[in-house]
DNA sequence: CAGCGTATTGGGCGATTGGCCAATAGCCAA
DNA sequence: TTGGCTATTGGCCAATCGCCCAATACGCTG
């Protein structure tokens, strides 16, 4: 991963960020709980002590991490739909089935938020906040949508609720390995948004 | 809770359930990570040494109270859901708004389990086979309901899945007390049932 | 009542945790 | 080169964890 004699020395700002990155990819293995100090410490190729100096505590940091990938997220999706003018683009886009956001592992991330967000007011809020953020960004594709003629909705925040509630519990559900025909279950949000939007039925199957 | 003088000896049948309760009110709160055998046995007026005489080892403990809470919920809704013969009321009773489940803390639960069956074979195991069995509830009484002349419905199973996502999905927002609109959220899941199965909207609302 | 088996207690063990701190190492300005 | 500031180390601490076990209390059977 690292070659030995380049891991002397680093800026501040570099060393951060990935201690950050460490600790978001032992949250995502192991979950905020039983991640512990150290383990980030190994995994960033530093010892347990420099954390301290770089922030305050464990629960800061574990809350920082999980800030910085929730808010990357949101801003890497919001230039993936700037890509696409066209907004049926856009909602497949959105509608993917390994879900918009970072994947597979985005996902793991997420399941342990919404778990650990019952015990922490700082994970509370970003998930509220980033939660927030999705449902604004679904808003504002169907609603431009509808200006473009390319959609009809009766009630676009709804929509935009229940298509994101769809891929959660599709990404979550999968993630458990949970139940049978996962893959039917990922189409549920894009034949939802087929029907409330107007669309033929398939419409957001076809690629571009 | 209990009475000072009752506390002396209890039927092993007894002790045990109620340290599965114990248990089970611990992780509520605390989650699965955090629960520790100390934390139980208080909550369950027994020492801490007691516990390995009912359980092998925590893990077991915590596994074993998830899967008592999450089959009595299954079974419980079984027989809420035998009380009534007609469709419509079986459905409205599906799609509470507080969940058809035990209600808050239940969904607290559920959470955490969500999170911890990444982490627990024996939890992956018990969600993905009490969230099978709920997609078959919904599914049975969508299928009588069609049979019944109640609904019409294209795809039962699917509808079935995307009232529960929805359910959960709002159940677990409403938790991290995330965003605007709630409320609204909260009836998603009956006009999308409403709609799916040929009902007149707000059919799902109306108390009997 | 005696005796056996189980329920229950409470202490102890090794391992691990987050946080703290004195000491060291490396970089840049003067 | 020197001095000082920051990054970095590694050891230490009290607290706590799950687990184990010897000792005790209790209840039932004979």
């Amino acid at each position: 991963m690292a070659t030995l004699a380049a891991m002397a020395r680093m800026k501040p700002d570099e060393r951060r960020t990935a201690i950050i990155a460490a600790a978001v990819a032992e949250v995502t293995e192991r979950g905020f709980a039983r991640t512990t100090s150290r383990d980030v410490a190994r995994r960033a190729d530093v010892t347990h002590g420099l954390l301290h100096h770089y922030f305050p505590d464990h629960q800061t940091l574990l809350a920082q991490a999980f800030d910085h990938v929730a808010n990357e997220e949101i801003s890497e999706t919001r230039s993936l739909l700037a890509a696409d003018t066209e907004p049926i683009a856009q909602l497949r886009e959105l509608t993917e089935p390994y879900g918009p956001g970072g994947g597979e592992s985005a996902y793991r991330l997420w399941i342990e938020a919404w778990g650990e967000a019952a015990h922490s007011p700082a994970l509370r809020k970003t998930t509220a906040k980033v939660t927030k953020s999705w449902l604004d960004l679904i808003n504002t594709v169907i609603e431009r949508g509808v200006q473009a003629g390319a959609f009809t909705c009766e009630a676009p925040r709804q929509t935009a609720w229940m298509i994101l509630a769809l891929c959660d519990a599709y990404a979550m559900h999968r993630q458990l390995g949970s139940g049978p025909r996962i893959k039917e279950m990922a189409f549920s949000a894009r034949r939802l948004a087929e029907r409330d939007l107007g669309l033929a039925t398939g419409a957001l199957d076809r690629t571009a």
